[in-house]
DNA sequence: TGATAACCGAGACGGTACGTCCTGTCTTCCT
DNA sequence: AGGAAGACAGGACGTACCGTCTCGGTTATCA
């Protein structure tokens, strides 16, 4: 059955996440409210609510448009395994201090509140990103290692990786200063060696 | 010149702290609300405004008399220092099961969401806490290492040790496994060995 | 510029205009709450304050609606003057005794608390009804006299007519018997054709 | 049985009086409260309520403490009777500007709203005022007439006289002009004349 | 000359209503 | 059908006073 009448506007979608995202800056999270982003964006309330079940669910689409790629691993062939991983957490620590970081922020400080929100990040953004971080680890390793490093490991390794990184963001508030990163990747690495020797 | 009039009553205090506490963990923070508080602790809501300024300030205030006994630092002599060490994380992995862990759940997720909260968060009970884990840190290694180790490295290892532990539970809100602790606490302990080397 | 959207509901607009004055009657004008009106009516707090800005504001309306009527000069041409005279007076005494009438009786009540009550009220409600009982009286009396009575003398004979009757309602709180009615009918009559002798 | 202790400070009274005519003047009746009275006259909430049961009880307090003198029937032997009456009418008309006639005011006012302020200002100030009221209108008559009225003719004379004054100041909020005070005066005493012809 | 009872200041407390802000649903009209 | 405008029921906010109460400190009288 076909339907008829104006399909979704494009223009609508793109004012109401950049009026989200504005006012998430400009206020805070607390006064993000759904009826201000209406207004910033110029759009009726009864918009929102048709394509949006709420205002995280608005920052968990403007996080999809802006975070996956400031967070994608890349390996420069020509430098050495330590330099990659410590060149991906500058990455995190840079994209911390990014608008979109700030999302990410936000929404894992309300994940905490609400178990919605958690199971929303969780099931999207969070799990793309981990498959993302653990694939990423698992291709430098095996350059290093030269065999593979088996999936239990890798989540365990990732968590010492990552987890220094966000709690100075989330616990401390402050920004990961190079010897954060510095000190983390020598400390994986060697892990990662002694859990999954070189076969001579 | 002495006060007149009657002083603040402790049972009103302990009833709203109670309050507070059983409905986060019944109905979550979004559903915690000082009507609510005020309700349930048979209390009028200026009452509550007298003393506390927000339902943030009543639970930092719950942190307090809660959160500090269940993280502190001790020692077995009897045991190894890495015994004591695995000890003390599981300690953290217990507290973030028990309802003051929740607390202090909500409360870091947030201090994401409002500067206020972080502020108030950071310069009371995270700050504290911080400096029993490195007093605590601190007294393990020295026992270890028969030696002193320097106020900035003990930081960095601090964040070593417990960042993965809150990343488990802030960010992919799952329990801390026995892997988990038991690969973190070896972890820093070569690190830390690495770092300041025993005076042969 | 046409507007859009849904109208204002006149049936909420009844729906708290009767709770007022259900809720007047019942419980009197301390009793009176923008809450209690809320509840009663079905209606929300914030659909009251869109639209009226306090209580005092909600019974002006309802004095409007009903008061008019009821103390509307009327002529009934059979009769002598004096008789229409005292008709108008009674009916003035039967106002007193209504709902309308303790609406009326609330706000001239108010108006001696509240400067914009009174402002208000007076603007409104009493500047026409000031109006109608000098035109009613001119009428009467032109038919009486056979001659115009100036203005400033109708204004006279219009306090001197029902000055006794508010004093006994406000000051007294006593009914007006008929023996008011009948020395304050005889008595402005006596003094209107004093002041405007008939032409010889 | 005796008592000991203190008796109540008349400092204190007079404080509370004093500050509750001010703040009645300052900031209208509805900005009059006992924490405000209190506040500004420097004593404790306590003390008021245990000498007054509420603000209205204040206010009659000074009523009967201004006002009982300055509607006070007072006769001029050397002038005549219409003179003696409108003079007294004048003094009713300078009491409504003066202070004390303001809180009069505001009891009238307070009293459509409240049966207990109604039930209060009517048993006690308001009755000892138609009583000096009806007195001195019977010895002035008595004086004019060379007989007395009896009293039923006397109340409707008051209603008369006085009704149109308080219609003025409760009803348009308007000052008693001289012309008012005039036509009243003349008019009760034709009426009074005619009910009670001079034996010839 | 104490004891003791009342007065008084200060202000904590359980309440009620205030007027505001935002939510999510809905209705109306326009394109 | 999509969208702007915005009315509506509802719920929580933080504030202002109410009237009651408990504290200490301070008189004044009477034993």
């Amino acid at each position: 059955m076909s339907r008829t009448g104006p399909r979704r506007s494009e223009s609508v979608r793109l004012a109401v996440l950049h009026a989200a995202d504005d006012l998430l800056v400009e206020r805070g999270f607390a006064g993000l409210t759904i009826e201000g982003i209406a207004q910033r964006a110029g759009v009726a309330k009864q918009t929102i609510y048709r394509w949006w079940k709420s205002k995280v669910d608005i920052l968990l689409d403007t996080l999809a448009d802006d975070a996956r790629e400031a967070l994608q691993w890349r390996t420069d062939e020509a430098a050495g395994v330590e330099e990659n991983l410590a060149a991906q957490l500058r990455r995190v620590a840079d994209f911390f201090e990014a608008p979109a970081g700030r999302v990410l922020q936000a929404l894992l400080g309300h994940a905490q509140l609400e178990s919605d929100t958690a199971a929303a990040l969780r099931a999207g953004f969070l799990k793309e990103q981990r498959e993302r971080d653990v694939a990423g680890l698992r291709d430098l390793l095996a350059r290093d290692l030269e065999r593979a490093v088996d999936d239990r490991t890798l989540g365990h390794l990732a968590d010492l990786l990552l987890g220094p990184l966000y709690y100075r963001v989330l616990v401390f508030g402050a920004p990961i200063d190079e010897e954060l990163v510095d000190s983390t990747t020598r400390l994986v690495l060697t892990l990662a060696r002694e859990a999954s020797p070189k076969v001579p």
